[in-house]
RNA sequence: GGUGCGGUAGCUCAGUCGGUAGAGCAAAGGACUGAAAAUCCUUGUGUCGGCGGUUCGAUCCCGCCCCACACCA
């Protein structure tokens, strides 16, 4: 009998193939960690970070230094323009076809980064949802910035009422998206999640990264520090005809760019960087809380997450 | 030293014509299948500065003390 439940995965499918995550809250300590494993299994790293992949942002998304990316191979990072659109579903496809061409050389891939939906849709894939004509999305969008939340319940009760009873009504985000769905198919979005796991024709293994909260809170605190010393300003400016795209809707970015609007000073800019960046490592600690799949490393623990590895992979 | 104004939830404050108190923010918990570093939901007991007094009953009234700020000496 097993006493590990990860390793059964996918026991007929594993064909030899196993893909290494590695997750946790932000400043957790996650990149050292899967460079480590990378080179351990000389193999690379695909980034599971929804900000990371694009190009402009550096500074901001703490993304790895030139060095650590030279030192393992990387994909999804600084692979996008802050122009593009990207969400879960590209990010599913990006990422399969990227595993698919290294596992033709490699028999492990490291899967590293704290976008929880992200390493979601990649092991367990995501329903088949119809395509969105761009003039539905914006038409929505610009609905709702006029008339507001009330106007998008209003729509979606007429439209969709199933979705308006068991649907989250008070989400602008969610509601958009159901109501696009609608227009567009004529059914509710509800018809269109299944639900169903793809089968993956790899092993995967989850190693979770995790810290005593206050030592999670001195990381943040000094990575945020780091990062307006290194620039984070300047970088905001450079990206200033842009600041209304969704990837510059991100922690560090929204509160500089208040700042340079004059509607706080610097120093308080600052404080809401590192009070948002908490509560979203608090929201993603919420999310893996869930998922017991993961197995729990403090990032310090290099031995034991070996150990695991090494008796785990087949 | 004197006068004035304060001392109420982690912070900023409201309030109780005397019947042990409530907002915002913070914080905590949660949801989340095409914006996910996004978005959304839920949660408010604290010696009402301290010690006495009046009262059936005081955080509220009275006295003294402590602390902060302002002004006058």
């Amino acid at each position: 009998m097993s006493t590990n439940p990860h390793t059964d995965q996918f026991p007929e499918q594993s064909n030899g193939k196993t893909v290494i995550v590695v997750t946790g809250p932000t400043a957790v300590g996650k990149t050292a960690v899967a460079i480590a494993i990378a080179k351990k299994y000389h193999t690379e790293i695909i980034s599971a970070d929804s900000r990371q992949c694009y190009k402009e942002m550096a500074i901001g998304v703490a993304r790895p230094s030139l060095q650590e990316l030279q030192t393992v191979p990387h994909h999804f990072i600084a692979s996008h323009a802050v122009s593009e659109t990207v969400n879960a579903a590209v990010f599913e496809q990006y990422a399969l076809q990227k595993a698919q061409e290294i596992f033709k050389e490699k028999n492990v891939l490291v899967l590293a980064g704290g976008t929880g939906l992200y390493i979601k849709a990649f092991c367990e894939g995501m329903d088949e949802m119809p395509d969105i004509p761009g003039t539905v999305r914006h038409q929505i969008r610009a609905n709702y910035e006029k008339y507001g939340l009330p106007w998008l319940q209003q729509e979606i009760q007429k439209k969709d009422p199933v979705f308006y009873q068991h649907g989250e009504i008070q989400n602008p985000h969610r509601v958009m998206r159901a109501l696009e769905v609608v227009e567009a198919t004529g059914n509710s979005i509800f018809d269109f999640r299944t639900g169903t796991k793809s089968q993956r024709n790899f092993q995967v293994l989850k190693i979770g990264l995790t810290l005593p909260k206050d030592e999670l809170h001195r990381n943040i605190n000094e990575r945020t520090d780091k990062m307006i010393a290194e620039g984070l300003e300047e970088e905001v400016k450079s990206l200033w005809q842009y600041r209304h795209v969704n990837a510059l809707q991100t922690v560090g970015y929204a509160e500089m760019i208040d700042y340079l609007n004059g509607n706080s000073s610097l120093e308080q800019a600052i404080e809401r960087i590192k009070m948002n960046t908490r509560r979203y490592a608090k929201r993603q600690m919420t999310w893996f809380k869930k998922d017991q799949q993961i197995q729990w490393f403090s990032p310090a623990d290099f031995t034991r997450i070996e150990a695991y590895l090494e008796k785990s992979i087949r």
